[in-house]
DNA sequence: CGCTGGCACTCAACTGACGGGAGTGCCAAC
DNA sequence: GTTGGCACTCCCGTCAGTTGAGTGCCAGCG
């Protein structure tokens, strides 16, 4: 039975192991937090704890550690967010509304993260198929070669180039610019590429060569999931902080490094919600010790990526939690505005 | 006095060091490397060397280690540049044919340098300066809000918004399109800049708001060094292989968030010479572990951007310098191909 | 019935002693 | 100039002894 005081006992735990990177023992608990009891009751809790499965003993006559299901009762019923101090938010705030263009909101935003949380900090950026397509320019820069420009709506550019076999007037490409723009503007990204494809049928027949190829490369470019796959990480000194190299550090590290397994992590996190996923819980083994504090973010309820921040599982999931979730409001905000 | 064969000890036991990490010593040399001399006249041939400051002994009675000293001279006299093989050129060229766009350019090549090496490796986006203007393209998004985009020779497309004070006709746009195109197409990125300051004086007075404002962007984005300052870094994960953690890896990894840091550590490399800097001939005393091998990278003689390596002192220099040159090769053939 | 102080017990971590081994420097001989 | 021999140095792993933090259990108390 766990009854309010061992929840109380569960908490000064997790936060004195978190504190201290060290097994915590019930003398050094009863002093450091106000439990208002012995050691020997705190000993009777902590061995009811210890069968319950929360908390382990790495070997007899040692402190106690929190498992991952007690981190887990921690963050669920015990865990209050840290609010954001007014300096927080204002650096926020300020670092973020100076950004210029998407790119530049994913590099503060990610950087920032991981300086709030002292962690390494995670953003994907937003996914190209939620998003709606804002305006097609086609530029020639030479009579066969056009670069083709995707504007979307969250505020990304794609570009790609095209060769065609003849040389395209300049009036035909306006004709063609005005085509598919009509045929694109405002659509979510899919039933656009869709739409594209009757485009040739439609024009001039001496045109449908061209148009042809610019609508291959749009499609393309429309329907290519690359970009999808891109992460921003920052923060990965962090690590240098933290002491078992080889359990906690350096598979996180090599994890870093393949952006699919960063997105694995990030994404199945669901949709919206602030989610909490501690060592064993996830996906892959290698990183048993290892947790995600992650959320979506997007304007309203529009799901347009993930970011968060991944660590050990003896993290300081409080701050965490209130660091992802806040960073993700300013950026969801940031993304709203710039698509009014 | 440092005669051919002392030479040959040293290659030795730079190359044994950093094969297996430890101090060599004069009987383990000559096993593994036929010199056809026997340890005792070895040892006479190290004493030397440290004499002279090539090697140092870490204590008493241990194996000798390689000095900055001693890989410098290795570095200068001894190694021959490790011919990559044919897989590996295959890999090369493959893959980065294969890249879409300019920053898909620079994250496979990232990816790749740090695959050949086993290091971490920086490459850096080239820079705005020293590009010419390619097109300028101006779309009204809504009569008061034009998105400008900038496409310079090296593949960067830069976008910005600007926001109008009074709605403009479309053809008033196109004709600021054309004017702006005509001061700056083809013209390098400083002169371009200087070139449109004069634009405003010379349009019709009612324009002149709505050109001065689309101006004012352009030149902004076109001094903006920001994006000079960016790298791409991949092959943390590297680091793990890596023993001393405090000395060699800490400090590094804390250096890899620093884009500046990196920028300097590629950046004094100067212009386009494959250089090597070696521990403490760095600029910075926290990285006096560490070694860099770098290179400019860019069509013909134009240095556009750097990309190289860095890792411990203790690193496969032949191995990494092939490499780096190589990719830098490689690169700069693609960008001057986007370039026709 | 739950809390508490006391007490014996356990076990990782530190300490110091010790021997093995790799490596050196020096010297006499070739 | 090179080589084999030899004494010497010093790191490192092992082992026993000690310390101390922490536990589990139990009897007593409110």
């Amino acid at each position: 039975m766990v009854d309010d005081r061992k929840l109380d006992v569960l908490r000064a735990i997790v936060e004195d192991y978190v504190a201290t990177e060290e097994p915590v023992g019930s003398k050094a608990l009863v002093e450091r937090h106000g439990l208002g009891v012995s050691p020997a009751t705190v000993r009777n809790d902590m061995a009811v704890l210890e069968e319950e499965g929360y908390i382990h003993q790495p070997h007899t006559s040692a402190g106690r550690v929190p498992t991952d299901k007690g981190y887990r009762l921690f963050v669920d019923k015990l865990a209050t967010l840290k609010p954001m101090s007014m300096a927080e938010r204002r650096a926020i705030s300020t670092l973020l509304d100076g950004a210029v263009d998407l790119d530049d909101v994913v590099q503060k935003s990610v950087r920032l993260l991981s300086q709030l949380t002292r962690q390494v900090a995670i953003v994907q950026y937003p996914t190209l198929s939620r998003s709606t397509v804002r305006h097609v320019e086609l530029v020639a820069l030479t009579p066969t070669r056009v670069m083709v420009i995707l504007i979307l709506s969250t505020g990304r550019v794609e570009q790609r180039l095209v060769e065609l076999d003849a040389p395209i007037a300049d009036t035909d490409l306006a004709e063609l610019r005005v085509a598919v723009n009509q045929a694109t503007a405002g659509v979510q990204i899919a039933a656009a590429a869709a739409a594209l494809g009757a485009l040739p049928d439609d024009v001039r027949p001496e045109q449908a060569d061209s148009t042809r190829a610019v609508v291959g490369v749009l499609t393309e470019a429309m329907s290519d999931h690359r970009s999808d796959e891109r992460v921003a990480v920052s923060g990965t000194a962090n690590l240098a902080r933290y002491g078992d190299f080889d359990t906690a550090v350096r598979p996180l590290l090599e994890a870093l490094e393949e952006h699919v397994v960063l997105l694995k992590l990030l994404g199945e996190s669901g949709v919206d919600a602030l989610t909490v996923r501690i060592g064993h819980e996830g996906p892959y083994s290698e990183l048993a010790a290892t947790s995600v504090v992650a959320t979506g973010y997007g304007p309203q309820e529009l799901h347009l990526g993930s970011l968060g921040v991944v660590g050990p599982t003896r993290m300081d999931y409080p701050g965490s939690m209130a660091a992802v979730r806040a960073v993700a409001r300013y950026v969801s905000r940031i993304l709203d505005e710039g698509n009014q």
